[in-house]
Order: C-alpha cells, then structure tokens, then sequence
DNA sequence: AATAGATTCAAACAGGCGTTTCAAACGGTG
DNA sequence: CACCGTTTGAAACGCCTGTTTGAATCTATT
C-alpha cells in the first residue's frame, strides 16, 4: 500500500518524448503555468498527456509532486534553449553587459508568446512554495552572479559587491517589469509604443544605456539613437544566438 | 428567482466596521490576497468574518463578483492610506522625484508586513481577471501619470512622451522588483545587506539617484553618500513619513 | 509458450467546494 | 401587538476534486 512505485527513478529515464512520464511532465508544466497549482487539475492534465488519471500517481504519487517536478523540469529545459552567454577573453565589459541583458529579456519575454517554462518559473517566482528555492540556486543565482561580475567588471571594483547587487537588482527589475507586469504595462502604453520601444532588442539597448548612463560611462539618455547604433554596431554575435560556442 | 436581493446597494452603505458587509469584504481581502481566488474559500473568509455561508451569496451573489468587490475595497482604501503627494508650486522636480518614489516604496513596501490591500492589488496586476482595468484606471495610471509629468519636468522636454513613459517604467520596475519577487530577492541578498541598503527609505535614495544619473541630472553613481546626504536634506515637509523615528 | 513484472484503464471513493434552500430571528412601522 | 420586509442560520444539494482500487493489458525474460 502506498509505497508509490517509482517504476523508472533510475538514472536513464526519460528521453523519447512519448514518454508517458515526459508527457504529463509537459502538459503539467503548461496547466500549472497557465492556472496555478489549484485551479489546474489532475483531469485536465491528464487528458492534454493522453494518459490515465492514475499515471499521475503512478510515476508521481501525488499532485504536489508532480508540481515540484514540473518546475525542475521546466527550469532545465529552459536552461538548456538559453544558457548564459560566454565570451571570449578580452570582451569588453559594456558589450557583456549589453549581451547579458537582451539574453535576459529574450528569455523572459520571448519572440513571441513567452513558453509556458517561463510563466511556470515566474509563478514559483512571486509566489514561492517549495520548489523555488532549487529554482534560485540553479537557475537565478547563477544568472545574477555573472550579472554582478560584468558591473563590477564595469566599475573597475569602484563598487562595493553590495552596491554592485543592488545596480544588478536594478537592472533585472527594469526587464522583470514586463514579464511579470506586462498586461498591465500594455495598459499604460500605447500598443503601438510597445511595438517601437518596448521590444526586447530595443528593450535591450535602453536598459543597457540608463544603466551605462547612471554609472557614468555613457553620455547621459536622451541620446539613444546614437547609443543604439553603437550597441547593436558593437555587438558582434548577436543576442539569441549565444550559444555560439 | 435568483434576483439576487441587493440590500443596500444604496451610497449609503457601510460606514461601521462591525457591517457584516463590510467584515465579509475584509475578510475576503484577506484570504485572497493569502490564497488566491481559486484555494481562498467561502467558508473560510466567512468563519473569519463571523458570517453564515449564505451571508456572501446575499450580499454579493457569487464568489466571483465578491472577489471583484474585495479587489475594488483594497486599492480604494489604500488610495486612502496612501494619497499621492502634493507640493506647492516651484517645489523642485528632483525632489519631487524623491518624494514620489519614497511614497510608492513605502505604499509597496509597507513599513513592516506589507498588508493584505497591497498583495491583492499585486496578484490582479501579476494575473489579471476583469477587476484589472478598473484597477489600473483608478488607481495606477494616475500614479503613472504623475511620476511621467515629473520626469518630463525634470527633462525639460528634451525627451518625447514615449521615452519619457520608457524612463518611468525603469523607475518603476526597480521598485517593483522588490514588492513582487521580495521573496527571491532576500534569497540572493546577504539578509544583513537586505536591511542596511533595501529598505524603503535607502532605496529610494538609491532609485532616485540611479534614475537622475541616468539623466544626466547627478554625478554618476558610486557617490551615494554625498546622495543620501543631499537628497535627504532636500526632503522637506512629506515624504508621507517614514516614520521620523 | 508461460510466467512475472510493469504499465494502463475504467470505475469508484471520500471529501470539500460553491451554492441553495427554507425556516427562524430580527427590527422598524401601522 | 401584529405585521412584513430584511437579515441570519443550519442543513442540504450537486458537482468536481485528488486519490485509490483491482482487473486488464502490455513487455520482456525464461
């Protein structure tokens, strides 16, 4: 009785993506994204996998734990489609700076309709249960470590690392902004608007100038079309395709 | 049948806080902005608000338009809680500047536990349902619109409206960040950095500071101190006090 | 082919949900 | 007091939820 039989914990499980188990992983993932851990139901996510309501407790035991896996599994598929940029030796901290931030904004705001392993890990984000704490230390701390050490890079050590994570602070919450926000943002906004300068590269471009801007090295704002052909002429491979390597 | 009996729909409605209306309301503010709206539940907000279950179909009809009410009582009485500054003519756009981000960190923020009027508002802005628009018509495009008057001011009209609203989301989504992914955040963050450097008060120095620099309107960034100093001396009568002690 | 285990399935379970019912209690008015 | 509309109360109604059951089916080894 109970002993939930864990038919395939081992280390080869899953890899056809007609996996049973796969398969509820993903339609989890998009139901949980979509409604949250209580609206979304066994039922419905069953039915999208086209599996047996008793798979759930079959390969997870229970909701709970199918939710907690779900978000794993969401932030290392995400984590795979956009690893953190690389660069070579010698880049210049501002173009860092500025691949870093359109890498961000491409992965928080998408090309089009943001996947459902964003929303997912957002709203593990605002409004944590369990599974957020291996989120951070997977996925975010690393993110917001590389994005401190290009500011420090920046400031040639002019910052204490305090001041230096509150600048990173600032940075992501301009970009968080329109993630987490973005329908009310379309409300304050012009939709047209949104289109010209709220994209993600030009969304990238200006993030990167206010900041460049407030820490004193770049002329100061309402000078972005210059800046922006400077950015987009200085950033060689470009966002999005990072992973050049 | 089902005609809903409106009892005092009337102006006139609830002024005593002991109107079972008014309990159910706050109640029901309470478990949403803890739960949501699917895991909140009837019985719950009324056994807090020492009511019958039938009490919410009477005066509201349905859980559904309850939540809408209870949305409507929390940003109205927070409207209240917390007004937007007003200064006299000729007061200087810097300060106003401050004084405008010190008043949405303290209203976000709070001074210490953010009170259930602000999550809620917060869980309609990260998820919308019908009673966003309302929302953000009453309650945060005239914040917006404000913050955006004053950046105009600050920039003598060097910059056009949609760059000018581009700005105020930047000084927004750094405040943001705090109230919506707080939780994270402290994750990040060394608990002791938290209070010393993010708190209401220090950060908005530091947001306004950033913002101006950005602008050219400051010296640069790592010069906080001096900052601090200035802008708080510049501070004068509001600042809707952050407690003086 | 036979066996044993892993996996699927339809069906049912108990419990909690939002909502409704209808009678009792209330409170001001003739 | 008797009246009547308003408000409260305990109980019940369906419905849907997560979870479990036990038999049927599949798969691979003997």
């Amino acid at each position: 009785m109970a002993s939930i039989s864990v038919p395939k914990a081992g280390p080869v499980a899953s890899e056809g993506h007609d996996d049973p188990r796969d398969r509820i992983l993903s339609a989890a993932g998009q139901e949980f994204a979509e409604k949250g851990f209580e609206a979304a139901t066994i039922r419905d996510i069953c039915t999208l996998a086209t599996v047996n309501v008793a798979a759930v407790n079959y390969y997870f035991g229970d909701k709970h734990r199918l939710y907690i896996e779900s978000v794993r599994h969401a932030h290392e598929e995400r984590s795979q489609q956009f690893p953190l940029p690389e660069w070579v030796d010698g880049t210049a901290a501002v173009k860092k700076l500025r691949d870093f931030v359109g890498n961000m904004l491409q992965r928080m705001l998408g090309f089009d309709h943001p996947p459902w392993q964003v929303r997912l890990m957002l709203r593990e984000i605002l409004h944590p249960t369990d599974a957020c704490r291996e989120l951070v230390e997977d996925y975010i701390r690393p993110h917001f470590t590389v994005l401190c050490s290009i500011l420090d890079e920046l400031t040639d050590g002019e910052m204490s690392p305090p001041e230096v994570r509150r600048v990173g602070l600032s940075v992501v919450g301009q970009c968080f902004l329109y993630r987490a926000a973005g329908d009310v943002v379309g409300m304050l906004i012009p939709s047209n608007e949104i289109e010209n300068l709220h994209n993600p590269v030009d969304l990238a471009d200006y993030v990167t100038s206010f900041c460049l801007a407030a820490l004193g090295k770049h002329p100061p704002l309402p000078t972005e079309v210059l800046l922006n052909q400077s950015l987009s002429a200085a950033s060689g491979p470009s966002d999005q395709d990072v992973k050049s390597n």
